[in-house]
RNA sequence: GCGGAUGUGGCGGAAUUGGCAGACGCGCCAGACUUAGGAUCUGGUGGGCGACCGUGGGGGUUCGAGUCCCUUCAUCCGCACCA
């Protein structure tokens, strides 16, 4: 009968042990290493095994680097500011400051339970004013750089939420957070110039360990575009209209001029016979949700009775106004070459207009065009560019038109200036103060933090205004400048605004000088792991490059890129789906941890699929992990106190363990590790039926490898091993090359490709020799003609007959 | 529409550079021990009676393809009138 494995006695005395006796010391020696974890939300629902995937790979990770002699930086903090605790707060009138100290408890209680090497000394949250103190810092220090702005335009407004939104917080036309279309509101904002970085934020994606995946999101959504900006004259005025085009190459097939309705010339282009139409459309187009004006790819317009003249054919053009033309890209007008774009081509067909090719495939012209030819090719219909190529055109045009004195060479982003005010409560207030002579003047930085006060009513008010604007006695104020009577701003700062630097918070959080010191900083960061899921491959992932940057050009840190690595892990999912409590799916980790422990729960997060892929949750699975652990604690408890002088087998079978673990993990295939425990553990429970014990060498090395993974048992039995100090003080299992090696290796007979035995050959084996075994093995079994004999050595005899 | 990922037993998933497909686990079947078994242990488990057939489908390259090429389908994700 076996001893049955005690996963609770074990897990509690060494939680107990660890707390006393913290196995990850900054000695100030070891080489550090920053493994973090995006922080959690501290919602009120708690954690499922969904949330225990990422905390668990990073812990793995962790501990694995603190094997091999690393200073672990493994800090968790919370993204405290935000919405849900401001609904409960109007819901249930708590402050949103009281439930959400609430909440955190919960958490950090819960997360205690997978008991990672977390550093709670270095705890931070985002809400406690000596944290937001150095959020508004930046903002006071961006403001003073001129990065910090304010605009008044239309922007993204989601009615339900009443607050504003940035274009990276609109999915689809729809609120990111809560799925109501966003609709346009004019409103006074504070931007941040993001844009500033954008072509820095482009380039140094190339120096980062990231999924391929975000820094492809990252690069189509900061969009650079290389083009040209030509000038179109108005006929009968002295005015231009400037268009931005990348395709400069088919400028002679422009035939007419489309302006976005919101374009500042619309009104001087109208003639007075299409002012009502024109009026018109405008009117409605306005009125289109964003949501609409995705989905309605039906092109409509109208015609504003003006022509500009084609610089190059001289011909007059006429000039249409169409939702189709955005007018915060480029500028907001674009010449139309229906032949060449599918759009213009749409557009040009719906309404009668001529359409020209100037590019063609093999230099002729196609006698009827049914649909825009986009492709490049050689051009034609284009006076002295006939004959040339179409990519070569599109790379000299622009200097040409510059010489022309008609246009310019320019680049275009899709990226858009930060929209970074919310009319919410529960959210960093922005630091400046509105004073009628000096214009908005910043809260002076030794004042800082601009604490947010409380409040009776947390409802939004939904005119655009802050709930915070109804507190007389803190809006008004003196100006920090002049000493009149002024107002303080009163929006907040979205929720990003504290994640895109709280990772460099953590290693000096109690400093009230500065926002890290440099010696901290240099010392322990930039984050050389970040773990988290891709929901935020453009959101926090972008805004946090931003910051960095800007915080290294004022000088606070040195290096320009926060994380250097980056993992995305995969969701884990339920009957198909991500966990939810509607969706009623959720699987909460704590039974588990009760039923089997957390040495098993840690190893079932891992070996339900491949860390970075989506994996569904089976309830049994975990099953098949506890009965592991169990076979190996008794593996150990019965063959521990035996001596057993280490056979060339037991050796081998160390190295390979070794191996196999070590570059699994290295590959972060940490299921794959997961399996090859389980693999290990059936081989050395077959060498000790055969041999009746195995040596102290192998159990050490199985105990040291299972440690980041399964860390109280291993600790468990590295005690029972006779130690009295944590495994964790150990440093990683090495293998020899050599070891791996065998001297007979077992290979497939194959014949015509088809396996049909195996034979026991030496490594070494020449040619003729394996050829040879491998035809004894197939016996009579070669019925032909062998017309070729294959062999791969290690690998494979085939032998072909006809 | 564009871009990307994925597709392998009843299920989750394995498989350096092309080289014994299905490791490991769940489930299932049989047996052992038991008053009992939803515990534990042992054995078995892709399909087909079979020669053989099998990695979403169809082609191709190769002595040999889950892996490479072409094509096609399905699911999921991202972007979506960016000129």
């Amino acid at each position: 009968m076996p001893t049955p494995y005690n996963h609770k006695e074990i897990e509690k005395k060494w939680r107990k042990y660890w707390q006393e006796n913290p196995v990850n010391v900054n000695d100030g020696k070891k080489p550090k290493y920053y493994c973090l974890d995006m922080f959690p939300y501290p919602s009120g629902s708690g954690l499922h095994v969904g949330h225990w995937r990422g905390y668990v790979i990073s812990d793995v990770w962790s501990r694995y680097k603190l094997l091999n002699g690393y200073y672990i930086i493994h800090p968790m903090g919370w993204d405290a500011f935000g919405l849900p605790a401001e609904n409960y707060a109007i819901k249930m009138g708590v402050h949103p400051r009281v439930s959400t100290a609430e909440n955190i408890a919960t958490f950090k209680k819960q997360l205690e339970d997978i008991s990672a090497i977390y550093d709670w000394d270095m705890e931070v949250n985002t809400t406690d004013p000596e944290f937001y103190k150095w959020t508004q810092w930046i903002f006071v220090k961006m403001f003073k750089a001129g990065l910090a702005y304010q605009k008044e335009m239309p922007i993204n407004w989601c009615p339900s939420c009443k607050t504003g939104l940035a274009n990276e917080e609109v999915v689809n036309g729809e609120c990111e957070r809560c799925g109501t279309p966003v609709t346009k509101k004019n409103l006074k904002q504070w931007m941040l110039r993001i844009t500033k970085y954008a072509d820095r934020l482009l380039e140094d994606l190339n120096k980062l360990d990231w999924p391929e995946k975000v820094k492809k999101m990252q690069t189509d959504w900061i969009g650079k575009s290389y083009g040209a900006e030509v000038d179109f004259e108005v006929q009968g005025s002295d005015k231009t209209i400037k268009i931005y085009t990348t395709r400069p190459d088919t400028l002679y097939g422009a035939t007419f001029m489309v302006l976005a309705p919101e374009h500042a010339m619309v009104s001087e282009l109208t003639k007075p016979e299409q002012k009502e139409a024109v009026e018109e459309y405008i009117q409605k187009a306005l009125m289109k949700s964003s949501v609409d004006r995705m989905q309605d790819k039906e092109k409509t317009g109208v015609f504003t009775g003006s022509y500009a003249i084609n610089p190059l054919t001289k011909k007059p053009i006429p000039i249409w106004i169409s939702d189709y033309v955005l007018a915060d890209y480029g500028t907001g007008a674009i010449m139309c070459v229906p032949a060449h774009d599918e759009r213009d081509f749409d557009f040009a067909k719906k309404f009668g207009i001529p359409i020209i090719q100037v590019i063609s495939k093999d230099g002729k012209e196609v006698p009827e065009l049914n649909e825009a030819y986009t492709e490049p090719g050689i051009m034609i219909n284009s006076g002295e560019w006939n004959g040339m190529d179409s990519e070569t055109a599109k790379k000299e045009i622009p200097d040409l038109l510059e010489k022309m004195g008609i246009g310019k060479k320019t680049v275009n982003y899709k990226l858009r200036d930060w929209v970074f005010s919310r009319q919410r409560y529960w959210g960093e207030p922005i630091p400046i103060v509105h004073c009628e002579d000096c214009g908005p003047v910043p809260v002076p930085e030794e004042e800082l933090p601009l604490l947010l006060p409380d409040v009776e009513k947390y409802e939004p008010t939904g005119t655009g205004e802050s709930p915070l604007a109804n507190i007389h006695e803190w809006v008004n104020t003196t100006c920090p400048q002049c000493g009149k009577p002024a107002k303080r701003e009163t929006n907040t700062m979205p929720q990003w605004a504290g994640s895109s630097w709280y990772f460099l918070r953590y290693v000096d959080n109690k400093n009230d000088k500065e926002l890290v010191s440099k010696e901290k900083a240099q010392k322990y960061l930039p984050v050389d792991m970040y773990i988290g899921g891709v929901e935020h491959a453009v959101l926090h992932l972008l805004y946090s490059r931003f910051y960095t940057k800007f915080l290294k050009d004022i000088g606070v840190v040195d290096f320009d890129e926060p994380f250097i690595r980056l993992f995305n892990q995969g969701m884990i999912v339920k009957n198909g789906a991500k966990m939810s409590k509607s969706k009623g799916n959720v699987v909460s980790p704590d039974d588990l941890v009760r039923d089997y422990g957390r040495d098993s729960l840690r190893l079932y997060e891992l070996f339900v699929g491949p860390p970075e892929l989506d994996s569904e949750w089976d309830d049994r699975g975990i099953d098949g992990v506890y009965r592991f652990l169990n076979r190996f604690y008794n593996l150990v408890m019965d063959n521990k106190d035996k001596t057993v002088e280490p056979t060339q087998e037991m050796i081998k079978l160390r190295h390979r363990f070794v191996h196999d673990i070590t570059t699994r993990l290295e590959n972060f295939s940490l299921n794959t590790v997961v399996s090859g425990f389980m693999e290990y553990n059936n081989k050395m429970i077959d060498l000790v039926k055969k041999a009746g014990g195995i040596d102290r060498d192998t159990l050490e090395t199985a105990i040291i490898l299972l440690a980041p993974f399964a860390p109280h048992i291993s600790e468990e039995l590295w005690a029972q091993m006779g130690h009295d100090t944590s495994v964790f003080k150990n440093t990683w299992p090495t293998y020899d090359e050599e070891m791996l090696k065998d001297s007979e290796i077992e290979i497939a007979v194959q014949i015509n490709g088809k396996t049909r035995g195996t034979v026991m050959i030496p490594a070494d084996a020449s040619k003729e020799t394996a050829i040879n075994k491998a035809k004894e093995v197939l016996a009579g079994k070669i019925s032909g003609t062998i017309i070729k004999e294959i062999y791969v050595p290690g690998k494979i005899v085939n032998i072909v007959v006809k």
